[in-house]
DNA sequence: TAGATTGTTAATCGATTAACAATC
DNA sequence: TAGATTGTTAATCGATTAACAATC
């Protein structure tokens, strides 16, 4: 049976959960649920779909198998290189952010207004085509401003890029066979603002 | 009858739908089903939920209109004020950021280190619950480093913060009247990583 | 008129939750 | 043993989709 989406989102929370209770050698998806405001039945579904052991009656779920269970199914040994397009700050944020799992590595940018960004150079989107294809890039960090998103994600898509971590605000068209995540802040934020309004009637 | 969450997502994405559509009169929900690449069906439900006059047969929905309403529902245009708390890269890209709607403003940042951010003042965090009262505050955005994400929530929620939005990787602990949107960069990243490689097998 | 579109009611689908026997 | 926990099967819930009459 395929994983679920909502599954698999919630996978890097519990992993965090695990990786934070240093002392345990057993941990139950009562605690686990617990801490992050979920059912523990959840927990255990979730969990019976990664972990390739099961757990104990009584005690839960061996914490460090479990960590590298979940480690092997979302495969964070295997690092994947990524590209952010777009150089302005958002962009030369995410270049320089640490927090990014180990199965992730951003090897360089791309823009026309050349800028350096510490370690990682910048290059102009007339390069994209060339290194794309020499450094076997699949996926793209989209942070351009919103004018030129699509013709950018145009040309994204035919140098192969499969899947995209969108930032700009607009909806990006793409061919079927090519993933794109929205992470579209102005959006977020927004709905955040009227969530809590609403809470306030 | 609430509107659902899953709803009020949407909605962003047809006002920009319908924003970009300049010169059509109608907009059918056909149109915007496709451009999104979701059912007309859906598209009719959610607009039914905060429509304020009927669509026309054969034509669609009133373009102006329609976006009015969408907005008059999302409170657009009512101004709330939110601040940053933590100035690191993230934190300060965040400051500046040009495109967020005009529901919100960012009025200042937060953050031991002193930094000064284009035309936005950063101020010490023992400022933080006099600057909150005296503004009025209830949201902030939370971009402090991991390890103290949890106390500065704390903090926050004691000077009477009640939406977080957390670009920490911690799952914050928080009140039931605390609303937390959790914007995990290291958790999407690494999960558009791994849909992408369940693609290719 | 014919045909595209709307709005609503019913059916489907998938995810979450409940129930419960098995285990340590 | 008693009680906490697991894993599984069935029930519930909510969101999406299908069906279809009404409209212009």
């Amino acid at each position: 049976m395929a994983i679920s989406l909502s599954t698999l989102q919630r996978l890097p929370a519990y992993l965090r959960i695990l990786k934070s209770l240093e002392n345990e050698e057993y941990v139950s998806s009562t605690l686990i649920a617990q801490k992050l405001n979920l059912s523990n039945i959840q927990v255990r579904k979730d969990l019976a779909c990664v972990s390739t052991s099961e757990g104990k009656a009584r005690l839960g779920f061996n914490r460090e198998k479990l960590i590298e269970d979940i480690e092997a199914f979302l495969e964070i040994d295997n690092t994947t290189d990524v590209i952010v397009v777009g150089a302005g700050r958002i962009g030369q944020a995410l270049m320089q952010y640490k927090n990014f799992e180990n199965n992730v590595n951003i090897i360089m940018g791309f823009d026309n207004d050349l800028r350096k960004c510490d370690n990682k150079k910048v290059f102009p989107l007339d390069k994209l085509q060339s290194l794309v294809n020499r450094m076997n890039i699949h996926i793209a960090i989209l942070t351009v401003p919103a004018e030129s998103a699509q013709e950018v994600c145009d040309l994204l898509v035919r140098v192969g890029i499969k899947g995209i971590w969108n930032f700009t605000t607009v909806h990006l068209d793409v061919p079927e066979d090519v993933i794109v995540k929205n992470e579209d802040l102005s959006a977020s934020l927004m709905l955040l603002v009227k969530q809590l309004r609403k809470e306030n009637e």
